[in-house]
DNA sequence: ATAATTAGTGTTTTTTTTACACTTTGTCAA
DNA sequence: TTGACAAAGTGTAAAAAAAACACTAATTAT
C-alpha cells in the first residue's frame, strides 16, 4: 500500500494486563523477557500490531500466543505515548486489560519458550518499559469498573459460591465487607442463578454453588436496571 | 534514528471531541475538511502526531491550530484501530475529548483558514471516518465521569449561577433535577465558594455568583472526601 | 461424640434520597 | 408608583438504602 500520508511512524505494539485471582488473592501475568532491552526482566505480555490487524485482534493473538490465553474478557485500557517510553525508538504502545479465570490457565501460562508467571498485582517484581505505569493504571481501572459492571465474574470459575465472590471484592477493592449485607445485596439480582449443588471443601459446611447468568444481565440491563455493588 | 523494529507502521494522528456549553445545550467543535477524503464534510479537530511528540501535545497543538482552543482540560478518550478507518490507508487514531468554557472560544473557533463551528452534541452532521463512534463514545464518557468527578465545571464560566450549574448537569446526563435538592447537596461542597457578587440578568431576582475552587477540591479530595453529585 | 471450620440467616438504626410549594427580589411597563 | 412577570431562593417529612451487628447449621476429622 502506498504511503499516502508522509509523516513519522512510530512503532505500535498493543500490551496487556492479564489479572487473575487466585485464593484470596489479584495476580497478573507476566513474561520474562528473552530479548533487549530490559533482557531477563519480567514485563507485560503484548507486542507489534501486524498489518492488517484490529488493535483488539492484536492483543488476542499476542496473548493466545505469549501466554496461552484465549477468548476472555478484554478491553481497551489507555494508549501510552511518552517519546522515551523505549529506549531505542519511539514506540507507541495501547494497553489492554484482561480478565481471566485464573484456575483455566495458570497451567497453559507458559508456552511459545518463554516463561509466564502469575504475580501478586499489588507487589510485582520490577517491570520493564513502562509496565509499572500500565498496570498501575490497570488497577485501578478495575478498582473502578467493578462496583458499576459485573466484570469481576469474568475473574471467577463458572460455578462460584458467595464468599469466593466476596472475597473478589474484597481483594479487587481492598475493603473488608460485611457477610450478610454482601449476599443481602447480591441475592437480590436476578443474574445470580442458584445451582442444584454445592462445593465441600474441608471440615466444615458445604457452599451452595452460582452461576452468573450473562444472558439474563443483558436482558434486565437493556430494561433500565444498572448493576452497582 | 534507525528503525529497530521491523513491522508494519501504521499512520498515527490524535482526534479531540471538544464539548461547550450553551446556554442549556452541550456542543461540539466541528472543522470543515477542506481536502479528500471527505472533503467538504464535518470531522472533529485532530491531525498526525508528530516526531518527537507526545500524544497529549499532539492534541493540544492541534487544538490550538485548528480551533484556537488552548490550556483546557482535556483527557485521552479511546484508541480507535479499524483497519479501514482512512479509505486510503490504515490509520490509527487516539481520541481525547475536552472541555471548554465556550464563552471564552466561541469566537476564536475560527482560524487556519478552515470553517470551525459548534454543533448540538446530540445531533452533529453526518460526520467523516468513524467520527460519530468517537463523538457517541465521548458523551458516554462525560455522562459516565461528571457525576464523579468534578469536571463539569470546566464547561462554565470562572464564575456561575447554580441555576446554571443545574442547567450543566440536566443537560449532560439528559434527566430533570430537583432544584431544592441539588442546591441542598451542592451547597455542602466546600470546594464550591460563593463570591460577594450576582448575576442580574432579565427582570428577575439576580442569582447569586459561585467559583469553584480547585485547590480546595484537590486538597478535600486527598483527606478522603470524595464527589458525587 | 465433640471440636473445628466455614455457611448461612434478620432486625434495628442510621444515613441518604426523594417529593413537594411558597416567598423573595429584581425589572419592566402601564 | 404600583402591579405583573420571572427566576432565585428556601425546609420538612416520608421513603429508601446502607450499615451495624451475633448466633445457628452443616460438614469433617479426631
Amino acid at each position: 500500500m502506498p504511503r499516502t500520508y508522509e509523516y513519522p511512524r512510530p512503532a505500535l505494539t498493543v500490551d496487556a494486563v492479564v489479572f487473575g485471582l487466585d485464593g484470596g488473592e489479584l495476580k497478573v501475568l507476566l513474561i520474562e523477557r528473552g530479548l533487549e532491552p530490559f533482557k531477563g526482566q519480567w514485563a507485560l505480555p503484548g507486542g507489534f500490531v501486524q498489518e492488517g490487524e484490529t488493535l483488539d485482534r492484536a492483543v488476542s493473538r499476542e496473548l493466545a500466543e505469549e501466554a496461552g490465553v484465549q477468548g476472555v474478557f478484554m478491553e481497551q485500557l489507555y494508549t501510552f505515548g511518552a517519546v522515551d517510553r523505549d529506549p531505542r525508538e519511539r514506540v507507541v504502545s495501547v494497553a489492554y486489560y484482561a480478565l481471566v479465570n485464573l484456575a483455566d490457565h495458570t497451567t497453559r501460562a507458559s508456552t511459545d519458550a518463554v516463561d509466564a508467571r502469575w504475580f501478586p498485582a499489588a507487589t510485582p517484581p520490577p517491570l520493564a518499559f513502562d509496565h509499572a505505569d500500565i498496570l498501575q493504571m490497570a488497577l485501578d481501572r478495575l478498582r473502578g469498573k467493578v462496583r458499576w459492571q459485573p466484570v469481576g465474574f469474568e475473574l471467577l470459575p463458572e460455578k462460584f459460591t458467595l464468599t469466593q465472590l466476596q472475597q473478589l471484592y474484597e481483594s479487587v477493592l481492598g475493603t473488608s465487607l460485611d457477610k450478610r449485607n454482601f449476599r443481602k445485596k447480591v441475592l437480590g439480582f436476578d443474574f445470580l442463578v442458584p445451582l442444584d449443588e454445592t462445593r465441600r471443601d474441608g471440615p466444615h459446611r458445604p457452599a451452595q454453588l452460582f452461576r452468573f447468568d450473562h444472558g439474563r444481565y443483558t436482558s434486565l440491563q437493556r430494561k433500565g436496571f444498572h448493576f452497582e455493588l
